[in-house]
DNA sequence: TTGACTCCCATATAATCCCATGCTAGTCCA
DNA sequence: TGGACTAGCATGGGATTATATGGGAGTCAA
């Protein structure tokens, strides 16, 4: 399975246009649509992003919520009314849409960083901080993860 | 089931590529994609290293988790911003991201250790630190590894 | 007509391809 | 036993391609 991972700093040139990481591209063609969907995250001042998997997931997560139908028109509308499907031109670059550039407070540069099923785009010192504090709370909760926090030792056992 | 073991150490080249060693990438196509996903050691100066494997075990550990909690942003933000997937070319080489230069402090050389279901890569001087203190650790817990090394067995043998 | 957006092309830098070289370990044969 | 041949591997470097970015020109709608 693709899914994004690592990350990139890429420039907002002076007519608002910005770079989709190649890597992250090649994630977002296999998916299906040449573009993105991006709305205000809801816990930090960061962009969400990702392909047409994220959208699904996340429409199908909310009908097995078996809500009301106005239950569900009202999430519905919370969770996509911010969100914007925009495809990116055939040098792989988007516009982004002024609330968000707002929301996640941009400048002139914009860190893609990379979180398995989505990404996030940042102002790239804030994401430096939440990525320290981040490293911080996942070593805290090494033991949920696996194997892939522990360094050495105790699990180096072997099997034919 | 192939894993990866012993260790080398390979010259970074003036253009910054490396060779991933012999044995180790008959391990990673073994898995299914010729390349590499490495990442900053949450824990020591090093720099990660894994196939197809250790990434859909981190994949699949982290899928279980909620879609729009916190905690999981933070998470998978230190799990895959940090983490890349490097194809490598023909001739079995990659070139290493800054950042992870800069992480594990290396300069023209780099010491290929292996792990088992993972591997490291190391600054070759601050490896031999490193192992030293190694030996003493699994000394000292030599009962949690079961019999094979007490047993002295033919498969326990290092190289220096 | 203006402003926002897209298409198209140019360019610098970085990554990758492709081929050549040298080293090492193993093998074969006299 | 020793020497030459061979294959696989790591490495060096020139040539080519990909990527991010800048900017001119065209399109569309208000």
């Amino acid at each position: 399975m693709k899914i994004f991972m690592s990350s990139t700093i890429n420039k907002i040139d002076s007519k608002g246009r910005v770079s989709i990481p190649s890597v992250f591209r090649s994630v977002l063609e296999y998916q299906g649509f040449p573009g993105v969907y991006i709305y205000p995250s809801f816990t930090s001042q960061a962009i969400d992003g990702g392909g047409q998997i994220l959208i699904d997931q996340i429409a199908e997560s909310v009908e097995k919520m078996q809500l009301f139908a106005e239950e569900t028109d009202a999430l519905t509308t919370a969770l996509f009314s911010d969100t914007f499907q925009i495809p990116y031109d055939q040098d792989g670059r988007i516009s982004l849409p002024e609330p968000l550039i707002v929301h996640a407070n941009l400048k002139d540069k914009v860190t893609f960083a990379g979180l398995g099923q989505k990404f996030q785009m940042w102002e790239p010192e804030a994401f430096k901080e939440f990525k320290s504090q981040a490293r911080l709370k996942a070593l805290e909760n090494r033991d949920l993860i696996g194997p892939s926090l522990n360094t050495d030792s105790k699990r180096s056992k072997e099997s034919e």
